[in-house]
DNA sequence: TAACAAAAACGTCGTTATGACACTTAGATA
DNA sequence: TATCTAAGTGTCATAACGACGTTTTTGTTA
């Protein structure tokens, strides 16, 4: 039984996932990205393995991780290549592992794995240049940027991948990024707005070569109150 | 590890979840009730589980099992009444079992598990009726009656709790039942007929004293194609 | 210092969806 | 023939939606 953890970052560009490169030292051209994970305890839930393992393999913590789904194909670990990585790492390298993914979303800036222990193995990778992944990881991670485009339907969501002060066109793009298609400005905004869960700051970007944008915070007890009402008919 | 299964039903009436009484010769008051579930074979995925517990315990199959999550509890099996039924029943009494479990929407009226060899272990019971259940099962059942809840916001579902055939009026009471609240009669017409997934046919309710009502039937192809789109913007 | 470049900020209008609300109709039964 | 019961139907005011272009503010460059 493993814990895997799909993290999503947003460098107000492209949408991001933390990988772990599992020999560094190889050629770029071999290298072989998994998410991190790793067997849980038997003295501890599913939520704590996952808190656990994700502090252990990348120093973060403090984050909310949600449950995406277990996974139990009978080829998840059956690849030459993970069969290899087994027979190094586990004791058990044979042993059947059924695998419950977590992930979450965490602001990219506050947050450097490129520091000390966890140079060289942890990074963050644009979701959309992966195309494979080590064991069944691909799989998930797929399942988990769906799960996260059918959230954004639903609800707005995203503000745990933005820093405490955002502009309104870090928003914008974020979600636009998450939901893979253009959204029109002005009616993103009204909506934004009207919800009320952003509220203006009396400050503005600095230095900007154009009409500097003001920042907004996210106000977290109008979207609890949203949010218990369900966002009747929240969506894009 | 296990898997255990919460069969939605609906009898017009009310909603209700397929359970299994442990010791069905106990007198009412002590009776203990289940979800169907068991621990899972080496070579099977945890679909295939799923879909060979309920088989086994229920006689129920060919029907979709959608995924709800794991629990993994560290007291999950820890009441005593639950280590006296797993010393009874289970080889290893003591091991440690995390569960995923599993739901899915089926027709109540199609399927009556009180026939032959599960009459007496296998029954239906109304949802609001039940407030404690064997091990975690009560956590599990309430989960699911919440994501219940939430699916029926953002999509129309429960098509599959009803016949082929089925008058918009049970349709109607059915929405209620699952949302919990009163939905305006005519509004919801209009909605379920402007989404066009339901399709009136020739035929009438008969020997109702009153005006009978008309059966409809789910149009599949509309709401594959309404699916994709992610019903943008439905819900009541 | 004037022109320019770049992104931010803003409003309208026609269309569609929503929620609230009450009476008429069809069939069975007494 | 009267009565009962649930089915079936329409309107209106309000809110949300999608589509669309121009002006504003700053820094940079000529």
């Amino acid at each position: 039984m493993s814990v895997d953890c799909v993290i999503f970052g947003f460098d107000f560009e492209k949408l991001k996932v933390l990988v772990i490169q599992d020999e560094p030292n190889e050629a770029p051209s071999k290298a072989r990205f998994s998410l991190p994970g790793d067997l849980i305890y038997d003295d501890e839930t599913l939520d704590q393995a996952a808190a656990r393992v994700l502090k252990e393999l990348t120093g973060l913590e403090n984050i909310f991780l949600e449950q995406l789904g277990a996974f139990s194909s009978l080829d998840r670990l059956s690849k030459p290549a993970d069969k290899e990585w087994l027979i190094m790492m586990r004791e058990q390298p044979e042993m059947r592992v059924i695998t419950v993914a977590y992930f979450a979303l965490v602001n990219l800036n506050a947050f450097n794995p490129m520091v000390a222990k966890f140079a060289k193995a942890v990074s963050w990778k644009p979701v959309d240049e992966i195309d494979s992944m080590a064991f069944d990881h691909f799989d998930i991670l797929q399942k988990a940027h769906q799960q996260l485009q059918s959230k954004l339907k639903i609800q707005p969501i995203g503000f745990n991948l933005l820093p405490e002060k955002f502009t309104l066109s870090q928003l914008h793009k974020l979600d636009e990024v998450i939901a893979g298609k253009e959204l029109d400005k002005r009616n993103f905004r009204r909506k934004m707005i009207k919800l009320k869960i952003v509220e203006k700051l009396d400050e503005k970007q600095k230095g900007v070569p154009h009409k500097p944008s003001s920042f907004y915070h996210f106000n977290v007890e109008n979207y609890q109150k949203l949010a218990e009402t369900g966002f009747d008919n929240f969506g894009f």
